[in-house]
DNA sequence: CTGAAAGCGCTTACAG
DNA sequence: CTGAAAGCGCTTACAG
């Protein structure tokens, strides 16, 4: 950097003014009651000589760095990134962006028992935190949680007071499955996007299960397989169903992203979706309408889940909100060719 | 925050030292020289306490905040969050996460000429940037440059000696459409994922154009079409080019998200893939494998690309490198069924 | 091999 | 309505 550095002292001695003062119109101080004039004047030096505080001994000085973290999960079980979570920093970003507060981005790393966002609160680089995604048994944040820290989950904990903002997986899933049901079918498969540990696939089983039931349908253990992320997964989650020769019409996966590879894998197989099987997905991504067949799914609000974290996390940094609060987002079915029989 | 805040002072309270032999120890000062002695007892009262340096005061002090920023594009002109930038930033991750180094993510916000991303530098947050498809007019970037400033190009700007990394489009191009004619095709169509301002789509035009030259075919400007990022945009260039009763075996798609509106145009016209139309494609997602038929795809190392640009510009930081190095990341073409006919 | 002292650039009681 | 002074928690010449 070549530029050199324009400290508040400038702005100052420019305006004819103390840096208190420039310092008291900088920051909107209104308890400081500065006259209009002199507001002005200093407005006007600042911008003549390009002044930028220092955003280091502000935080320093105040206490507050004006960033808050977003913690993404290891993306190890995850082959390759997902779309989802970007989805969800672009809300946050819209939300950051108005409020003047940066976004520092980390990810949690396998293996060691990760303390590296832990720091990140320690170390004061951050206001607070948005976790995504995170393991049940994570200790670190156990111990934000005891030290107050200001943090708000993606997704719930079980018996977790934290705040927190997730879909309404259950009847979501409830949803699609009724859907299913509605369309004739009464043996129905399940094809989940995550193993049961992750409480966003066990609450879409629990919606699926709630449907079986609601309908007098009998769960049965043998039509359902666990799949992992990836579009791979579902591939051979559907190949293994279709080789278990068991009957089933109609079949509920539990993310577009594994859907995909199911759709491929019926496809291989010679079964026609939706005549042979109805299928019905979670997410709805964008790539959900141009899958063969078009895919009817659950559609899930990322960017506004992005939004309401982010907004939660700012009120609960500001004082403004308790910690606690647990927003509960709708979800809503789009149907499309993949699950309705054509006449 | 509850915690009570420990100081490099306290630390040098317990181990019996000066705060200055703290801070040399844990930075691991050489030319210090310290005890052995003396650097495990502070090590030692470092941990006991929990000691976490201060990041603001050090960043005030040392002028260097341990943070770099990436700045993705304005979510405007893409539908939805285009998941290459999040292989970018895992690859980014791996590397900042060695060095203690911090991600800092901003976007580009429309409209407005942007100077957002240009105070992250000037307030000192970041010690350096690393700025993803950005416009080739971008006026924030071109002070930056007359600053000095540690910067890396993720993708290149024609004619600019900014440091960057980039994938080798024009070969890349070059190869798929090799490809297409050593299957016999002749009548080759080209769809592009972005407006041909964008240098890496124009790159891929060049690649498209130089593979018609090499094998005396003549360029025709009706079998082009220039699609925007999205599946709905490929699968919109498709009919049009379906619809102008054109004759093409042969198909080109500049990226895979395209390619899916694309395949599913082509499905919904009777069009069989590859018999009637042969389709390569770019990127080569995860997905590119499992859509219907498998899409032959040219293969791009995001992940390394988020790697390289993060040493580098880390290298850059430190004065390891000059600026101005320029990187083009090879790619490789992978042959699925969508482009060879079925015997 | 180690310490005393200055100072990075702000904000914030406090005083007037 | 505005300013002088202290201090946030480090790092870094400088001295010994």
């Amino acid at each position: 950097m070549t530029r050199v550095r324009v400290t508040a002292k400038d702005v100052a001695r420019r305006a004819g003014v103390s840096p208190t003062t420039v310092s008291y119109v900088l920051n909107n101080v209104k308890e400081a009651n500065i006259s209009e004039e002199t507001r002005q004047r200093v407005l006007d030096a600042a911008e003549e000589l390009e002044y930028v505080p220092d955003a280091a001994a502000r935080a320093l000085r105040s206490g507050r760095t004006q960033t808050i973290g977003l913690i993404l999960p290891p993306s190890q079980p995850y082959p390759q990134a997902n779309p989802i979570h970007l989805r969800v920093m672009e809300g946050l970003l819209e939300v950051v962006q108005q409020s003047e507060v940066r976004l520092l981005v980390d990810s949690v790393r396998e293996a060691q028992n990760d303390d590296a966002y832990l720091n990140l609160a320690w170390n004061k680089r951050i206001d607070g935190l948005i976790l995504s995604d995170l393991r049940i048994d994570d200790q670190a944040l156990a111990k934000l949680v005891d030290d107050k820290f200001p943090m708000v989950l993606l997704g719930r904990l079980p018996r977790s007071k934290v705040s927190s903002v997730e879909f309404d997986n259950r009847s979501g899933a409830q949803a699609a499955v009724d859907h299913l049901v509605e369309q004739g079918h009464r043996h129905i498969a399940l094809i989940t996007h995550a193993p049961s540990t992750i409480t966003g696939a066990q609450e879409r089983i629990r919606g699926y299960r709630d449907s079986l039931t609601a309908h007098s349908i009998i769960y049965d253990e043998g039509l359902v397989r666990y799949g992992g992320y990836s579009a791979e997964s579902g591939f051979a989650a559907a190949t293994s169903l279709l080789m278990s020769e068991r009957t089933f019409t109609g079949l509920f996966v539990t993310s577009d992203e594994v859907a995909l590879g199911v759709l491929s894998a019926l496809h291989k197989h010679g079964v026609s979706v939706p005549n042979d099987v109805a299928v019905v997905s979670f997410d709805d991504n964008p790539m959900a309408r141009f899958t063969i067949p078009p895919l009817t799914s659950v559609r899930l609000p990322f960017e506004e889940m992005g939004r309401q974290a982010g907004r939660m996390l700012l009120d609960l940094i500001l004082g403004k909100i308790k910690p606690g609060r647990q927003i509960l987002l709708e979800t809503e079915l789009v149907i499309r060719e993949s699950s309705v029989r054509k006449k």
